[in-house]
DNA sequence: CTTGACTCTAGACCTTGATCAATGGTCTAG
DNA sequence: CTAGACCATTGATCAAGGTCTAGAGTCAAG
């Protein structure tokens, strides 16, 4: 298969493919005597795999380290649940963050009349002052 | 106050100041006779309310804008309102994604022996193949 | 006066994850 | 054979929100 064929399968942009390459997430593929690259059926598996770890929340580096664990037979599986465990405690940190700040925003809202001097806004009020917090 | 008084005040950096104003986010400020930015009071409460709003999830260009309603003392606090409704929406949008992405994650780690061969990891089955799904 | 800390400007650089442009070679259908 | 699609490389560009550098001027303390 050629890059733009790749590209299609996986609905990738075939600039993203090489970005991968470069990134050490796509291994260098054969080429051709034209210099053309060329692909078998592996890397369409392993781009759905970035994908769907990038879906996950999982960062590119991760996601190189996640490839390099899944090649691992001895100690590989162990690691991937580690780190699997480490993003889900990372998202469960960053939903109780927005919820916080989302808990807050809401009672600035229901505070605020709507209409009037802006120095009676809560939601104005509690962005300059300290005191009125969000 | 110089710049790096307020800097200090605020609890944030130089750069950051004169970035600001080139944005447009502070007004520009008095000068010594020597080219220095002679700052007062307000300069710190405005820098505050950014860095609140910016802890409320507001971007700058948002932030940009909601300095300008709140100058506005006929139509700001309607449109501040409608803006932090905006925002809430939006965070809640947030939540409910990153819950979902949380929630397939567990069931997957839950899955997981932690040990054994690479191709039985429920976790990288899930990011290889379509089935096995997160 | 001197020293060291502070400030000025313009512009380069950083991160992440790509995307695009320029220039030129290759492949395939008709 | 040729047009048009496809591919190669290098390097620039983007968004966001800063951060840093170089080179030069200024300020306050001793």
């Amino acid at each position: 298969m050629t890059i733009g064929a790749v590209a299609k399968r996986v609905g990738v942009a075939i600039d993203t493919i090489r970005y991968y390459e470069r990134e050490g997430l796509l291994p260098e593929p054969l080429r051709r005597a034209s210099g053309y690259r060329s692909y078998d059926e592996g890397v369409v598996r392993q781009l759905r795999f970035i994908r769907r770890a990038k879906d996950l929340g999982f960062t590119l580096e991760e996601i190189r380290e996640l490839l390099a664990l899944s090649a691992d037979r001895q100690r590989g599986v162990k690691a991937v649940k580690q780190r699997a465990k480490e993003r889900l405690a990372a998202i469960d940190e960053r939903i109780a963050e927005l919820t916080r700040v989302r808990n807050g925003l809401e009672q600035l809202i229901e505070a605020c009349p709507g209409h009037g001097s802006p120095d009676q806004c809560p939601i104005l009020r509690a962005l300059a002052d300290k005191e009125g917090e969000a």
